[in-house]
DNA sequence: GAAATATGATTAACATGTTAAATGAAATCG
DNA sequence: CGATTTCATTTAACATGTTAATCATATTTC
């Protein structure tokens, strides 16, 4: 029973009892969604004027930057390495084929698969990025400490190991809905 | 063994075997980036059924509890603090005031401004919500260990920090054109 | 005080995230 | 075999991310 639209009169300051948190929770904004939220933005923000500069997404360049790392690889593999759902992949694979940058043909052994490879344009076009890349990279190490960057890590991989088991917690009890 | 590319006439690129990396990078399956995205979709999988159950996107759940934690708060203010940029907030107050989960009002000092409060509807979800929403973070805290939950926290935020000077390497460099 | 400028919020346009449905091909069942 | 089911990918529909443009109000400048 908030009663704060019962002041629309001029008064911010509401003279009821409202004006403090009436529902008292972990503070929101250092939740650990939050945190790893506003660390990744942090870091993203280092890379995406190169990128941009580039004419490449962040997610484009995900999905480059796999396939370099490959002779050749398909789309289904493509989505787990490069972390994206089928849906957004296949319409940036359909983007970046436009663009010739990448290479597409379909598995002869199993029609239903397609196989998807860089070309030569999207390789120029990574050795183009690459060297800032790596720099704005060595200049978050440095900032951050390489130390402390590895440490970081160990513990973010062990974060997800730790829950790869958990299967959400209590949606079973309300899922038959 | 398929080596797709050798009939192009690309040029530029040597005749070398493809189907190895040709432009050596660091393993972006560990950069920074991903494993960041990584562990925070480990984390928000925990949670999203939940909210689901209930009607709420992750950024909806965001602004309530944002909301619950003030009396009152202008737009602007709001975006900074859920991480939110303004046209998503727009759209996202735009329907929740709509299910009446939220209100505003004019600032009546600058007519620009406009505040946002949660209603008493609003206050009831959260209110039916936060126990799951405990639970799960609680679960999460044991498996991963309060300790190094708390180090972890730590060390995103010193992340953020040390890249807060840092205005994105060699933009300037090119943003000219 | 009127014109110019700056600011807060929204809208526009398009890319991506997300879930469900559709499509086409392979595997399985009968 | 033929029907059904499973699987890989795409398409559809809608929410959100992202940058630019718009709109209304405030502030500044002259």
């Amino acid at each position: 029973m908030a009663r704060k639209k019962t002041s629309r009169t001029t008064g911010s300051e509401p003279a009821d009892d409202a004006r403090v948190r009436r529902v008292p929770m972990r503070d929101f904004t250092r939740s650990l969604p939050m945190s790893l939220l506003r660390a990744r933005e942090a870091v993203m923000r280092q890379f995406r004027p190169s990128l941009r500069s580039h004419g490449l997404s962040e997610q484009q360049w995900r999905i480059l930057r796999a396939l370099a790392a490959v002779d050749a690889i398909e789309v289904t593999e493509l989505a787990r390495v490069a972390f994206l759902l089928g849906p957004s992949l296949s319409r940036i694979l359909r983007d970046l084929e436009a663009s010739h940058l990448i290479e597409r043909k379909l598995a002869k052994a199993d029609l239903r698969r397609s196989v998807v490879s860089i070309s030569a344009k999207g390789l120029k076009l990574i050795e183009a990025v690459a060297p800032s890349s790596e720099a704005i990279y060595a200049e978050i190490t440095r900032r951050y400490g390489a130390r402390k960057l590895a440490e970081l890590q160990d513990m973010l991989h062990e974060l997800e190991r730790s829950l790869s088991e958990l299967k959400g917690a209590e949606e079973q009890s309300v899922e038959f809905e």
